[in-house]
DNA sequence: CTCCTTATTCGACGTTCGTAGTACATCGAA
DNA sequence: TTCGATGTACTACGAACGTCGAATAAGGAG
C-alpha cells in the first residue's frame, strides 16, 4: 500500500501507554539518536531534513519506531510530515529520562 | 571451550569507554532490566540468585551483555561469579541517567 | 575419590532488526 | 497537465538477537 495519507492516521500511542524498554529500544540507535537530538534543539522538523545518510525508506522505517515508541509525534501538512518531540508526554511519564539521555548523548 | 575461570579474565569497558547506545541497547531487554533493578536493592549477588525465568545459559548471555556494556561487574569467587551495578562508573560517565531509568521502569 | 552445584561455551533454532531498492501516491510549481 | 520533490509501502536480505539444550569445567561437601 502506498502512503495512506488522510485515510490511515498515524498510530501514537497514548502518554499512559508509552513503554519504558520500547523507548530505550528506539533511542539505543545510532540514527535515531541523532533525529531525537536535531528534534531536541529544533522543534518541528520535517522528515527529509535530518542530518543522517540513509536511505528514505530506511528514515521512514526509524521515523515509525520512534512514533510506536512514543517519543516522537507527527503530523501531516501537504506533502511533508513533520516530526517533533514528545517532551511534554516523555516527562510526564518519565521525568527527567529523556533529558538525562540527551544529556547522556554528548558525552565525549 | 568451557569456563575458562582464571585464564581468561572477564571483559570490562573502562570508565570511559561505556557507550551510552550499548547501556541502552543493554536496558531495553525485560530480562536484564529485572537484573537491573535486582542488583540495585541488593548491592551484589550471585548469578543464579535473581528472579528470572530463564535457562542458565540466557542468563550467561544476559550478564554479558550487561558486561561488556559496562553496566555490570562480575567478579568471580570459588565456584560462584558476583554481580554488581557499576553505579560509581556510571554515574560519573552518564549523572543520574541510571537512576532515572530505575526510577521511570517503576512507573505503572 | 565421588557427587552435586554453579556457570560456562558451543551449536542450533526462530525472530527481530537495520538497510536498501522498487514502485507508488500526494502535493506544489511550472 | 506535466514534472519534480517528498515520503511511504512492500519486499528482500544479511546480521544480530533471545532462547534453549547438551557438553564441559571448576569448586565444595561428603
Amino acid at each position: 500500500m502506498p502512503r495512506p495519507s488522510r485515510s490511515a492516521p498515524l498510530v501514537h500511542p497514548e502518554r499512559d501507554q508509552i513503554d519504558l524498554l520500547d523507548v530505550l529500544h528506539a533511542l539505543s540507535d545510532s540514527t535515531r539518536m541523532t533525529i531525537v537530538q536535531t528534534l531536541a534543539a529544533n522543534p518541528e522538523q520535517a522528515c527529509g531534513t535530518f542530518p543522517v545518510q540513509v536511505a528514505p525508506s530506511t528514515l521512514t522505517h526509524h521515523f515509525r519506531v520512534l512514533r510506536e515508541a512514543g517519543v516522537i509525534r507527527q503530523r501531516e501538512e501537504g506533502n511533508r510530515r513533520w516530526s517533533s518531540l514528545r517532551t511534554d508526554d516523555l516527562n510526564d511519564r518519565y521525568p527527567g529520562l529523556l533529558d538525562r539521555i540527551l544529556q547522556a548523548s554528548t558525552a565525549p
